[in-house]
RNA sequence: GGCGAGAUAGCUCAGUUGGCUAGAGCAUGCGGUUCAUACCCGCAGUGUCGAGGGUUCGAAUCCCCCUCUCGCUACCA
């Protein structure tokens, strides 16, 4: 049955560093979407891959000694080992590097900028040197930068920017009169109150700050910017041409089905990626999904913790299927899943040692107990009791299928799982109803009991087929097991198609052998220490050998899809932009001194801010910081700290400040507030 | 602060447009069974359905208010 094309994508994957579990769980899913929808009939083209540019990786390629080319080359190598690790089945591995993607990003760069839709940064007056960023009026805060609230300047360096707003009514229409184009649906609201209605800003979408990008070839010192070379992946992979000769492929499968991709991505998918392919006139993909996350449920996973888990460790201790059952059945729809080494543990003791793996294994060992391992079908005349038992069943494992199919189609993976699980279950039941164990005692039983074990085994052989798409390896070992082939989708409403007199393995083999929990986290805990080890030796013996293992094995935490920090990961080290060289009296502009905080109370109106007073010399000033999640009032009374005394006073959350305490920052956004070495009388000057 | 989502069994959650003694899975306890990976099957629970008000013959479900959690966003000098 051909049903048509189907494209499904995932984001792609950011080269600066191997990705956790918890990015890998969006391949898995896109992966068992890509192969359900094939076994369904569909013509399915799965593209995933990397995204190598920006200026991160330069920074990372420099630590470790090596062009960015060789560091991405590394990193992308070790992306996609992981992919084949995982078993999953995409059709492209796209990489940003590819010659041919690099050409048609310049391509569509220039065919936007010729079209007006790009143009050249002309901010008079609103460039704001010491933050090295553009501003559109909209952003600036009292015709200050946003983000330092100093003046602003007439821009000397360039950028290009796209006209987001030429498109916003458009986008708005389309996101209205198509609900499902962003999932899950409460997406929906945010995207569209918080950037649709307000009012959107042009986008940046040209760097000049670093070269390891495409180049724009009109303008080469610009590097095209992230999102115009990241998104159109899906595009370019697929053999889009900007001068309007897309390949055959293109015309086939553009627009794309399904974006699977991470939720704090959703907004560079659903309204920046529409409003380019509006510019380029080419159709709106179908659907975006913005998945949860996989989060790690003792703590978060860092690198300097030494628990970051990655999918070759739950390989290693699980098995691939086992690694792919979990993940996909912990995903809630809208709602971040947990991973612990004990959940792991007993989720696979529980549903794929216990109900699945004894399952086959108890039904394989009666034909042979029974029947030398010939699975045959007696047609027996069956009691009222007995019939109405072997429909129940019957109806089960038949149903399964569209219930499964209505399950996926609302993405809904785990519940998929769960369906197919049922079916699993049932049989367990039948054997209980049926009492195999008791017919092989009455001889005149024999064909009943022959008719038992064949649909058991038809039972089994229909589900495995259905799991197939989720657990692709443990589904054939079923059918090897049972001697068979795998049904086909089509077929999976017609239950009794096992051929009749077929003989199964002699050899169960045990699909998934039960964990000891206890054992497993402490192996785990075992791994976990001997990282920490590792990662403390490294870092002792200093900065050299530090640079040097900068590599895909030992790089931190790889981040899907974007460029931006995710919230279950930590930097070991902070890399960061380094602002133009100033001279020594630019620094003496900045006037700090040691101040007291001599009280300190929150601001009721706001999230995020305390209120201090401030003894610095013989005044007493009043200073605003965003540091309430950090420090209580009680803790900030009595401290000695550094303030910057000749800042404008500023109004925040109807409060005047009148300085600024100087804090350190990490990449989660833990503050720290800086305080001098030393006991430092009030007014003492920082220098 | 703005917008949105949510608070249900020990845990994770389902509960359609208000309607019979409020459900599932896991964990716990008890019973059954022995083909099987100490497995499987059955039974049993406990819930002030976040607090308080209101509408109604009837509210987990609708309205008001409160508390807390979460998401996006702003502020975070």
């Amino acid at each position: 049955m051909n049903r048509g094309k189907y494209y499904i994508t995932t984001a792609i994957a950011y080269t600066s560093g191997k990705p956790h579990i918890g990015n890998n769980y969006e391949i898995v899913l896109a992966d068992s979407i890509a192969r359900f929808q094939r076994k369904r009939g569909y013509d399915v083209f799965f593209q995933t891959g990397t995204d190598e540019h920006g200026q991160k990786i330069e920074l990372k390629a420099q630590e470790a000694g090596v062009t960015p080319k060789e560091f991405v080359d590394r990193v992308a190598g070790e992306i996609r080992r992981l992919c084949d690790l995982l078993n999953i089945s995409y059709d492209k591995f796209i990489r940003t590097t590819d010659p041919d993607h690099e050409k048609q990003v310049q391509k569509i760069f220039r065919k936007l900028y010729e079209q007006g839709d790009i143009y050249k940064g002309a901010y008079e007056g609103m460039y704001c040197t010491p933050c090295e960023s553009f501003w559109t009026e909209s952003q600036l805060v009292d015709g200050k930068c946003p983000d330092c609230g100093r003046e602003v300047k007439p821009a000397k360096e360039e950028a290009y920017f796209f006209r987001m707003s030429k498109y916003a009514d458009r986008l708005i229409r389309h996101i209205n009169e198509h609900p499902e184009f962003i999932q899950p649906v409460s997406r929906k609201n945010e995207m569209m109150n918080n950037f649709l209605l307000p009012g959107l800003q042009d986008l940046c979408v040209s760097r000049t700050s670093f070269k390891w990008g495409v180049p724009v070839d009109f303008d080469d010192k610009h590097v095209v910017y992230v999102w115009l070379d990241a998104l159109t992946n899906y595009i370019t992979g697929i053999g889009y041409d900007a001068d309007g000769s897309s390949s055959e492929q293109y015309r086939k499968l553009w627009p794309a089905d399904l974006h699977l991709i991470g939720k704090d991505i959703i907004r560079f998918h659903t309204i920046y990626w529409p409003i380019f392919l509006m510019a380029l006139g080419e159709p709106l993909p179908k659907q975006v999904f913005g998945h949860p996350w996989l989060l790690q449920g003792d703590g978060k996973m860092s690198k300097s913790r030494g628990n970051v888990i990655y999918a070759d460790d739950l390989a290693d201790f699980f098995g691939v299927d086992a690694v792919r059952y979990f993940v996909l059945h912990e995903m809630p729809f809208e709602n971040d899943g947990t991973i612990t080494w004990e959940l792991m543990a007993e989720r696979l003791n529980a549903d794929l040692a216990n109900t699945l793996g004894n399952l086959v294994n108890r039904t394989i060992s009666m034909s042979n107990k029974y029947f030398g391992g010939v699975v045959s079908n007696k047609k027996v005349q069956l009691s009222e009791n007995d019939a109405a038992i072997d429909a129940d069943l019957k109806q089960t494992v038949t149903g399964a299928y569209g219930k499964c199919v209505a399950k996926m189609e609302e993405l809904r993976v785990a519940d998929a799982l769960t369906e197919i699980f049922a079916v699993f279950k049932r049989c367990n039941k039948y054997i209980d109803e049926t009492e195999p164990w008791a017919l092989a005692k009455a001889p005149e039983k024999s064909d009943r009991l022959a008719t038992v074990l064949y649909n058991l085994t038809e039972g089994i052989l229909m589900g495995a087929s259905l799991l197939e798409p989720f657990m692709p390896e443990t589904a054939e070992k079923i059918a090897a097991q049972l001697n068979t082939q795998l049904r086909e989708f089509d077929s999976l409403e017609n239950f009794g198609l096992y051929p009749d007199g077929n003989r199964v393995t002699d050899k169960p083999q045990i699909l998934f052998a039960r964990l000891d929990v206890k054992e497993v986290v402490e192996k785990a805990d075992a791994m976990f220490e001997a990282r920490r080890a590792e990662a403390a030796k490294k870092e002792s013996a200093g900065a050299e050998t530090e640079a040097a293992g900068t590599g895909a094995g030992t790089a931190e935490n790889g981040i899907f899809g974007t460029g931006e920090v995710q919230a279950a990961s930590e930097e070991a080290v902070i890399d960061y932009e380094l602002k133009p060289e100033i001279a020594y009296e630019d620094f003496v502009k900045l006037q700090l001194r040691v101040g007291e905080i001599i009280a300190c109370e929150a601001v009721p109106k706001s999230k995020k801010l305390l209120c201090s007073k401030v003894r610095i010399g013989s005044e007493v000033r009043q200073i605003l910081s965003g540091i309430k999640a950090h420090y209580t009032p009680e803790q900030m009374v009595g401290k000695k700290v550094c303030v910057l005394v000749n800042l404008k006073p500023a109004k925040m959350a109807g409060l005047v400040s009148e300085g600024m305490l100087l804090c350190a920052e990490d990449a989660e956004g833990n503050l720290a507030l800086m305080v001098p070495e030393s006991d430092m009388p009030p007014g003492a000057e920082i220098c």
